[in-house]
DNA sequence: TTGAAAGCGTTACCAC
DNA sequence: GTGGTAACGCTTTCAA
């Protein structure tokens, strides 16, 4: 409840040595600041934030916009909000969260608002509305995903192309010849950014390698039988002797429980790696290999992209970030088939 | 980018009557009026939130704390974030995110910082350390689920006691005398506020029916074989006509598949009531009765208490919600048990 | 029905 | 190294 006025007198300043002395924008002696210290933590002294805004030419808010679709990934979704709450912090900054149809004319509002230095934009979908709006407001954004026009854009993602190279050269350098991809629920190579990028990738880097190459999707684990568990076991059936796998955590369970049901082993029957997986591929009931998607490394960059941007150096530009390899044993060798 | 005083001048009038001409706080003559919003909309005018935090006594704006712990449910908590930033926006409310340790430092931070008006506080649990911090700070805080200490606390929350006592009652009146209870996974009873008070209220009152009950706990679907179907197995074993479901979406599941793989049919063989569900229980392979959690609901109630407490009207008190009771065609009378 | 002006609590520029 | 003070853009009291 204390205000700069009450710290300066109690520490015998005035107000602008405070307001320095906490800031550190300019030098104070180590006496002056010993006192305003210890005044400020007398008082319980916290500047008002309104007022800094007012006079400041910060808020110290990112705006967070999450459209929230109801085909959203919730547990993924949720790593990346909390990704982007911690790096905002680090730089001393709160988020403000803007949902749904709010994200059209919320976005519009807080930057007009003056309320948000910055807008973090989630869950990109490749003709994503707030694309135009991006371009239209002057205040900053950064999109974390990669849209279909990204043109003047700040966008940050994994370099889901290079991952998933990467896993199609892991098992083509073990020998493999032929490979199936697991991909996402058909609905996602629709509505999101990178789904798409990761299946024509695949198929390319298989070509490239002369591999013959299949793919199928994923889907709803409603069923007693997935859609995951299904295309597993076409993709085997038609010979492949090794996955990559681009789904949600509930699908990896279900092409292991297929392939176990099946008779056949990882990696001695089948090699796997993962892709783009936001969770934790080694507490599989087989750990897998993957390349993850971390939410915190995008995040991260992201945060500051959005600083750089606030201070006039916007670096508008695709930002892709190297995929990292986590080896847990589930590639070897193709088996010897038998005839 | 226009400041009220541009406005002003556009209008031809001061800008204090600017001010009330938007805020509605003092009458304007029509033609006033009519000009003051011409000008508005001419230079695209929007009150700057700092300026408005800094003169007015409201920020508009509401922190949502969310301690997101590796067990939280993410579709739930989710539902629960998206109903609480309807809510908000409802009465021109944003919503500020706190995540985890900031949950602590943060709530102090932005209550005496003056970000916020109010603090929601999600994902109560029995002995939350945020209760301690709710009393000693000076922001309203309003609590979406009970503590074990609730003393001088505003809170809401489901009735599930009385959720629990009407879906018991149903089964009763339907003449079943043998029921079960599918319950959450044992974490839940430690960490979480309402678990043990649906248990409690189905112990109870199945006793005062008469019914003979039991319980299990269901969890983590990762096994083939889900702690939810081994429970489901052995209630229906031990000779329970008549299921009360209070699990996640995938366990509920996990129940119609093992009852389906059993021959059992609903509500033929077994009839069954979800009690405290946050997902829509008509979707499931076979629709259930359900009293449902209903986020927006409880997020509505909130804000209504949240904006009372910053009027000065704190209504310290545990605030339950009716349940509603959602049929589906999952009750029936029992079978006559063939000898 | 309207206007003038005093804050609100900072930041940052200009002096010293 | 420190202090004075003009913004910042709004809300609200006091007058008319």
């Amino acid at each position: 409840m204390a205000n700069i006025t009450e710290v300066a007198a109690a520490a015998g300043v005035s107000i602008s040595t405070v307001s320095y002395a906490l800031s550190g924008k300019r030098s104070v002696s180590p006496d002056t600041r010993r006192r305003i210290e210890e005044a400020v933590r007398k008082l319980d002294y916290v500047p008002n934030a309104g007022a800094r805004m007012l006079a400041g030419r910060r808020t110290q808010i990112f705006a967070l916009t999450e459209p929230l679709r109801k085909d959203t990934h919730a547990p993924t979704h949720m790593a990346f909000v909390l990704a982007a709450s911690v790096a905002a912090r680090r730089h001393d900054y709160d988020v403000l969260l803007l949902t749904e149809e709010e994200a059209q004319k919320g976005m519009r509002r807080v930057a007009t608002n003056r309320l948000v230095d910055a807008i973090l934009v989630l869950d990109v979908a490749p003709d994503d509305a707030r694309v135009a709006l991006a371009r239209q407001i002057s205040c900053p954004s950064v999109f974390i995903g990669v849209p279909l026009d990204s043109e003047g854009l700040i966008c940050v993602d994994l370099d889901f192309e290079a991952a998933t190279a990467r896993a199609v050269d892991l098992l083509a350098d073990a020998g493999h010849t032929t490979i199936g991809l697991v991909g996402q629920a058909q609905a996602a190579y629709e509505k999101s950014n990178f789904p798409p990028r990761v299946r024509s990738a695949f198929l390319r880097r298989a070509e490239e390698r002369g591999m013959a190459s299949f793919h199928g999707t994923s889907g709803g684990a409603r069923a007693s039988r997935s859609a995951a568990r299904r295309t597993a076991a076409e993709l085997t059936g038609r010979g492949a002797t090794a996955l990559v796998l681009h789904t949600a955590e509930e699908a990896h369970g279900s092409v292991l429980a297929e392939l176990a049901e099946r008779g056949l082993r990882v990696p001695e029957d089948v090699s796997i790696v993962s892709v783009g997986s936001s969770f934790d591929t080694s507490h599989l009931p087989r750990p897998l290999d993957s390349f993850p998607l971390d939410p915190q490394a995008s995040c991260d960059a992201a945060v500051d992209l959005a600083l750089a941007a606030i201070d006039g150096h916007p670096d508008a530009a695709v930002h892709l970030i190297e995929p990292s390899y986590h080896p847990h044993g589930s590639i070897a060798a193709p088996a010897e088939r038998a005839v």
